[in-house]
DNA sequence: GTGAAAGCGCTAACAT
DNA sequence: ATGTTAGCGCTTTCAC
């Protein structure tokens, strides 16, 4: 019974070409061939190979191909946090992407340390990707990335940028987002709009900050130093950011978070005071992950026009075909999704 | 000036063994161990390679050691969604520790879709990965991971288990999580306590509302089918449910929830009522994610005595270190927090 | 349309 | 302590 597995479609030593063309009696190159649907081999030959291939339960070894064309197949992606549902969502939209492509995801954390960033970096340099997805650390350099891009490894830039780098780069265009955001807040009537969450050094609250600035002295508003406060765009960042506002002799009545998350904090945060968001305060998040619709009142916050992630995607497989052509820069447009936490002061 | 690379640290085409080598008038072989730190090449060859290494910017070739060796270095990981916040974390977890291991994560997510798992598992095998961490889709038995079993890869079975399937598995002990969550519910005076999530066939849900039903009909409580709320344990699961439930003629006045998530959505089901959590309505999480201290109120949850992630990731390790030994099955004791979401219904 | 042969960069016997 | 050699499983000229 257990020795009756002439037939069976695989046992436990790994089924090679070599073994497929000795089987059929053809070379190693015609299965090779054969098994990519060249239209070189014969098309009887062809299915012969495909079909004994499948009984044999033949698994492409793709170290040996890797080693042998110098593409491994793969792309890493390196991104400071997933726990973010922001992230979650992008990296989603590239892992579409890239089997979609027919690769497969290496992926790394690093936790907003600079530090573990570097290290991920030169590990997945022996694994040979075939581009890095890259949301970079803060104070990250072009030189620090020196390592990759010189062995001709194509990066794409994710929601953060490193300025003059001249990578592709695929992200939200921050500023026109936060100044919509602030603009929105100002024309409700808002005159007192803090700024929650971002720190400096990251292209996104850099960005994002400058235009909320700009939009308040636009419109004839003071900038108050007072009225940021900066963190990671975490939850908690949200709920220690509306109780030092509130707590200001002079509070403001609406906030422009970095994130839906740290809006989601800061949600809470007015909750645990016996406040509502919306009515007590006005929100407004940015990049309007699913949850913004669900919580109560729904977040206003700003949706990109288009999915960042599968972008991202799209734009280092377009860069592999085409290693020479210009930068690509890929600020995505966003627009503001208006909900419950958006309204006037009151009085 | 653009000439005068000569001692740069690394051009364009990557350095090999063999050059190293040949520049040092040594062999490929001691190269070789010098650059593992072997003890059989003696110190000074072992430095001066290494040393040497380094100036050349000699990056390791994974693919073609994998080649000679039939070991990646790489873990595959399958979950079906990173959306999930505990999913995230577990995620993190899980890389840590192959990243203690000097291991790559390769990632892929199924969306609870099986074939889109199946796919995944059949792309998984050509990298060839040391081993697997899965968390099975609904309906997933031990044949159709023979692919995977007959070549030898470990797998991990992670959080969901399929039963009898003789596999590692790290994850929660459900039963004991589910009845710590029922009786508390019943020791602060419910009497009508729903179940909000979970689906047929997921090991987890079967065995938390198992033991749910258990603990009620312990208590002389009846079980109504009424009280169930299916659904994966996501937000709008627990957004719907409260509504379905509040709706009916005899509505409950609790409800232990499939995992936190759930039990946010059913929060912001309440709040969109006007209803405040626990006081109008008690609830019980699980898993205990970071947000769920930083709601409000703050919701009462099961948490892992151990964070599973990592152990998985060692539980996959240990295995590689001895395939021969006898099936790990850890699963973890949840104690339950209790917050602010869990009070005693009114009067 | 198919085959022969070389070789990608490494490791592991086995010599010396 | 170090070198020689073979070979992992593919792909790719280049013949025929």
């Amino acid at each position: 019974m257990s020795n009756d597995r002439r037939s069976e479609p695989s046992v436990t030593q790994p089924v090679t070409l070599q073994q497929i063309a000795s089987e059929l009696g053809v070379s190693t190159a015609t299965v090779s061939l054969a098994l990519r649907g060249s239209e070189a081999v014969a098309r009887a030959t062809r299915e012969r190979v495909q079909t004994r291939a499948r009984e044999l339960g033949y698994v492409y070894n793709r170290s040996a191909a890797s080693l042998r064309t110098a593409r491994s197949h793969m792309i890493a992606v390196c991104v400071h946090d997933i726990t973010n549902p922001y992230f979650a969502e992008l990296l989603k939209g590239v892992e579409r992407a890239a089997m979609s492509e027919g690769r497969m995801m290496l992926l790394g954390t690093y936790d907003e340390d600079f530090e573990r960033q570097q290290r991920l970096l030169a590990t997945f340099r022996e694994y040979r990707p075939d581009g890095l997805v890259l949301c970079p650390a803060v104070g990250t350099t072009i030189e620090d990335l020196r390592s990759l891009t010189d062995t001709g490894t194509p990066i794409v830039q994710l929601s953060r940028e490193i300025v003059g780098s001249g990578l592709d780069f695929v992200g939200s265009e921050d500023g026109a987002g936060a100044r919509l955001a602030t603009e929105h807040l100002i024309g409700l009537g808002h005159r007192r709009i803090a700024f929650f969450g971002g720190v400096d050094g990251a292209s996104t609250s850099d960005n994002r900050r400058r235009a909320y600035r700009q939009a308040l002295a636009a419109h004839g508003l003071p900038v108050d130093g007072a009225l940021f406060y900066s963190g990671w765009g975490r939850r908690e960042t949200g709920l220690l950011a509306i109780d030092a506002m509130l707590d200001l002799a002079e509070p403001p009545t609406a906030a422009v978070c970095f994130n839906d998350v740290t809006a989601f904090g800061a949600m809470l945060g007015l909750y645990r005071r016996g406040m509502t968001p919306g009515r007590d305060f006005a929100l407004v998040g940015y990049d309007d992950t699913l949850e913004a619709s669900q919580w109560f009142p729904g977040l206003t916050s700003l949706r990109h026009t288009f999915p960042p992630g599968p972008v991202a995607g799209e734009t280092l497989f377009s860069r592999l075909r085409d290693p020479g052509r210009p930068q690509q820069r890929r600020a995505i447009a966003p627009t503001l999704i208006v909900r419950g936490t958006s309204q006037p002061p009151k009085a």
